[in-house]
This record gives structure tokens, sequence and C-alpha cells, in this order.
DNA sequence: CATAAAAAATACCGATTGGTATATTTTATG
DNA sequence: CATAAAATATACCAATCGGTATTTTTTATG
């Protein structure tokens, strides 16, 4: 039979969309095995003939907190034409919804949470921080080439200044419960960027 | 008796000292009782003798820990005699120690667990965040006052920048291992303290 | 539609969780 | 140094933890 829509396969992504705001909002650790029976509506029985572990079940999780994101960002990329808008993008995807609503950023309560407790958690969160870094260094030395941008930017200093700038917003503004605070912070990195055409 | 010195009053700063590192590498969630006991030496009795109960205790460990901090910091802003000098104390204190062998930053950490699941932490973590602004605008405004900033400068904007710069900076350069990767950041920060200058 | 296989539910496991009542020890004071 | 009070340790609690063996139900296939 169809190995991609299997019932167990089914099942498994089933288990994944559903517990991934439980993870994402209470941590790995403050997750516990009846949230997820909670969320999903199944059994412990049912989760673990899909997983080999809790931990098992957060790092897929993981895995489609980021993907979710990552695709949605990058279709956006791929709607503009120039590289400073490209880059703009990450300026303006930053929504109630993915703050409030979603428990904030996968990538940065990961790596807050797991690195110090748990490694391949943190080896994922580092991934997919190197990943992000390289996409937008990628993006800026597009725009050098493409002459938009000054030869002489320090792609990895501005590549790593806009991650640190918009998950250390994302922090800010979720604490503080401003999204003003938020707001402003996203209003640097776009002069980092801006500072960046020729 | 002295109330300050109390045995009492003694051992509850001696359980705070103790688990404080535990709280800030593990979190809240992923403290146990056991991890307290462990850390002092001391049993459960004695701990909720002193302490109401694990809750108690983290709220009394994150101001411990972000007093220690806030101490040192403003030791080596009192040293600087400009204004310019005195805000670039922020790109430097943030060493290896505070990095790796206590956790990283409380302020950080608290402020992304708590985030969702705790109001009384997620309530310090703010005001955290809030007074750290204040001290950085202050410095700002002192520097425009005094002649050494334009007084064009987005003090807000300004300031919750350069903690979230240090905020993201600090979570990557755990995450990924790479004490450069944050040098990088720390270059931004140095960067738009010397765009304020006139 | 019978049947075998796969998936899910039930019922259980020992260990650990945060917390407390009580007994013991230590401390401070007259 | 006796003594009361304060602080700490011991021994316990029910609840929950993550996980598993077994039974029941559902699914897919000839």
């Amino acid at each position: 039979m169809d190995k991609e829509s299997s019932k167990a396969e089914r099942t498994r992504q089933f288990i994944i969309e559903k517990t991934a705001v439980v993870f994402n909002k209470k941590g790995y650790a403050g997750t516990s095995l009846s949230d997820l029976t909670e969320a999903t509506g199944l059994t412990k029985g049912s989760i673990y003939g899909n997983f080999e572990s809790k931990e098992d079940v957060a790092l897929a999780v993981f895995d489609f907190n980021t993907l979710r994101v990552r695709e949605k960002i990058q279709q956006l990329i791929d709607q503009e034409t120039t590289y400073h808008d490209k880059l703009l993008v990450y300026t303006k995807v930053y929504s109630d919804s993915i703050l409030a609503e979603r428990g904030g950023c996968a990538i940065l309560n990961t790596a807050i949470e797991a690195d110090d407790t748990n490694n391949l958690l943190k080896d994922k969160a580092s991934k997919a921080i190197i990943r992000w870094k390289k996409n937008i260094v990628e993006l800026i030395q597009g725009g050098i080439t493409a002459g938009e941008f000054k030869a002489d930017v320090d792609v990895n200093q501005s590549a790593l200044s806009i991650i640190a700038l918009i998950e250390g917003g994302i922090m800010i503004g979720k604490v503080t419960g401003s999204k003003a605070n938020l707001e402003h912070i996203l209003a640097t990195v776009k002069l980092l960027i801006d500072q960046m055409k020729k």
C-alpha cells in the first residue's frame, strides 16, 4: 500500500500538527504525555505506536514548526523582485498570530531550552539558525552581485545581526506584551538593510 | 536578633546561590526538587522551611541572577567617563563564563520559558527588560545632553535594538557554540552606538 | 466478506514529582 | 548551661511522570 499515506503515517502527522503549539508554548520539559493525549484525543498507546518517545515527538514537531515558517517566508521572498525587498520580507512576517497564538519562534524557544539540556534538540536549533543565516547571506550576496548593495558589506555580520534583532525582538515583544517594541526593533532591521544599498 | 543575618535568612540566601545556575540551565519546569536538594546538600524539609514552593525559589533565584549581572555592568559603566564608552560596556561584558558556565542570560531564559506558562516569572522578566531599556535610554539621553550624540537619535528604538541584538546574540552564540557569532553581532551593537555620535 | 495485519485502546509498571506532618537537631538567649 | 524557639531532617503522601505489555478495534487486501 501507499507508504506516504498509510494510516500510521497520517496519524503520525496528525499527532505532530496537534501537539506543535503545545510543545512550542510549554517547552519540551513542560509538556507531559497527558498534554499530548489531550491535544490529540489519542491514547498513550497510540502515540507510542507511532513514536519511540516523547523526545521523538518533540524532534518531529520542531521540524514541522520550522518548516511551516520557512515555507511561508520563502513564498513571500519569491514574490519580490529586488534583493532589497526580498530582505525586507523579514521585517514584515512577524504577525500577532506567530507571536501569540503559536507561542513564538520555535527556533528561539528550542535553542533557549535545549542548549544546556538536550543535544538533539539543540543541534536542530543550531542547524536551523545556520540555514537561516545562509539564506540571508545568499540574498545579500545576490544583491551585491546585482549591484544593489555595496561590495564591502560584511555579509556574515549583517546576516547574524538581522537574525539576532528578529529573535531578540520576538522575545522582547512577547514578554513585554508590546507589539510596538517588536516594531521598533524591526525598524532597525530595515535600517541595516537600507544601509547596505549603494 | 539580627534579622538580616538570622540562620533562616542565611540558609535562604545559600539555597538561592546554590540553585541559581541549575534553574538558569534547566529552566523552571526542568528543575526538580531533587535538583534543589542535590545542589544544596539540604533536604526538602529544609528548603520548604525557607520557601513556600519551588516557584518561590525560582522567583528569588531570578532576582539573584539578574542583580548579579546588573551590579557587575553598572560597576563597569561607572568607570567610564563618556556616554559613548558607557554604552560600549554592553559590547564587552558577555564573556565565556556568563555564556557557558552560568547557562546564559537569566532574563532571556526566563522570558522564553515563562511567557506562555508562568505569569509571575514572565512579569519579572518583563520588568527586567523595561528596567534595562530605561538604563540605556538614560545613557543615550545623557549623551545627547552632553553633546556627544545627535539630538535626533530615536532613543527608544536604539535602546530596544541594543537589547535585542545582545539577547539574540547570546542565543545564537550559545546554540551554535560559536563565540565568533556573538562577537559579530556585538560589532553591530558598536556600530549602532558609533552611529549616534555627532 | 473473510481474514490477517496493522493500529489503537486498555490496563498496568516502577520511578519521580511537588509537597507536608512530624520528629529531631541546632541555635540563640536568659 | 538550661531551655524554648527556630531550623532542619525524616518519613510519608497522593498524583503524575514517561513508558510498555496486552487486548481490542480498525484497516486493507485477496
